[in-house]
DNA sequence: TGAAATATGTAGACCAGTCTATAGGGAGCT
DNA sequence: AGCTCCCTATAGACTGGTCTACATATTTCA
């Protein structure tokens, strides 16, 4: 595949991975995706011959790698586990305001609208959060519980991330935030 | 309006409930919800003019005043704080579990796949979650941070949810349910 | 020249919403 | 009582638009 081939390749994942992240997969129609990305209709199904289920579960997987990439830069950034967890909170903040309350989680908005009917998505959307689960864990390492401790402060983000966007404010955010030191003494 | 007006009126939102439930704003398509309801199309606009919007946010207030019910009951059954929360998650889990990992709650799906694009449905969604942190936070009357805690008890739950149907199982509750004491000592 | 990639058009299903027609049942009148 | 009138509610065909997917050129580069 030549250079201008993975360009447009990139281009569609970047208009997808933005159109799921502000709306979940019904978001993402393809006339969207071209709309955004600019490709023609054509290189669409040339680069994603499967169709719009193989765009959709590409744009998940790399939108978890990039965000798997933020949680390890954050945790090496030194400081305690629970100035690690009110970075990463502070970060998911940032990026819902600085849009409008628009960019939550990819993840969560497909896996609440598809992981029921779409075994391929399911997949997809479990491999990203196992993914991150284990990123918390290693930050936490040393830790008795840092298994169960990782899925809980998982569960906090994406549950504050719902709750923000819901109220289109920070204050569910900050709220947890304050409790994160609760959890992590 | 007639017995039989308010009973088709009511297998509509039963309907349109399940199916937000299962897959948010986009799988209760209106098709589906006649399909489901056994109502037909002419009536679906006689109850309800606005049109699809309408019965969605019908849908939710409804939805969420039966959960605010069964938050309410859990709460005068006694019990420490944190087995009440615990047996909120332990009903929410038997809920999508029983339903094959289907019914979630109905406001995260909404809430993600539109609040950035519809002021209704947005505050559709935070009213009901504002009724339900109020229904923690006055379980939790006593504490100084009676607030803080309910909205992050209310995030824990939701996020638990989340990575439950993603995973399409009920460790992320368990795993959440466990650190519950943690917060709430 | 040949393959890779782009560009465009279109098929067929599905979508929300509108329209007209009509069944049913109670209120009011004779 | 018997009759008409009217409102509620049901019923389904129909419209314009959007969706994904596919088919068929055309361009671009090695």
């Amino acid at each position: 595949m030549g250079h201008k081939g993975t360009e447009t390749r990139e281009r569609i994942l970047d208009a997808s991975e933005k159109l799921i992240e502000s709306g979940g997969y019904f978001n993402a129609g393809l006339n969207q995706v071209i709309a955004v990305s600019g490709a023609p209709r054509g290189s669409l199904y040339f680069h994603f011959p499967e169709g719009k289920d193989q765009i959709v579960g590409e744009s998940l997987r790399r939108a978890g790698a990039t965000i798997g990439g933020v949680l390890e830069g954050l945790a090496d950034s030194g400081g305690s586990a629970a100035e690690f967890v009110e970075a990463v909170i502070a970060h998911l903040g940032d990026r819902l305001e600085e849009s409008g309350w628009a960019r939550g989680c990819p993840v969560a908005t497909v896996a609440l609208e598809m992981a029921a009917v779409n075994d391929d998505l399911q997949q997809a959307c479990s491999d990203v959060y196992t993914a991150w689960t284990a990123a918390l864990a290693s930050r936490l390492d040393g830790r008795l519980d840092a298994d169960d401790l990782a899925v809980t402060l998982l569960a906090l983000i994406e549950g504050g991330l719902v709750l923000a966007k819901a109220h289109r404010s920070r204050e569910p955010l900050e709220r947890v935030g304050r409790q994160v030191a609760t959890l992590l003494p």
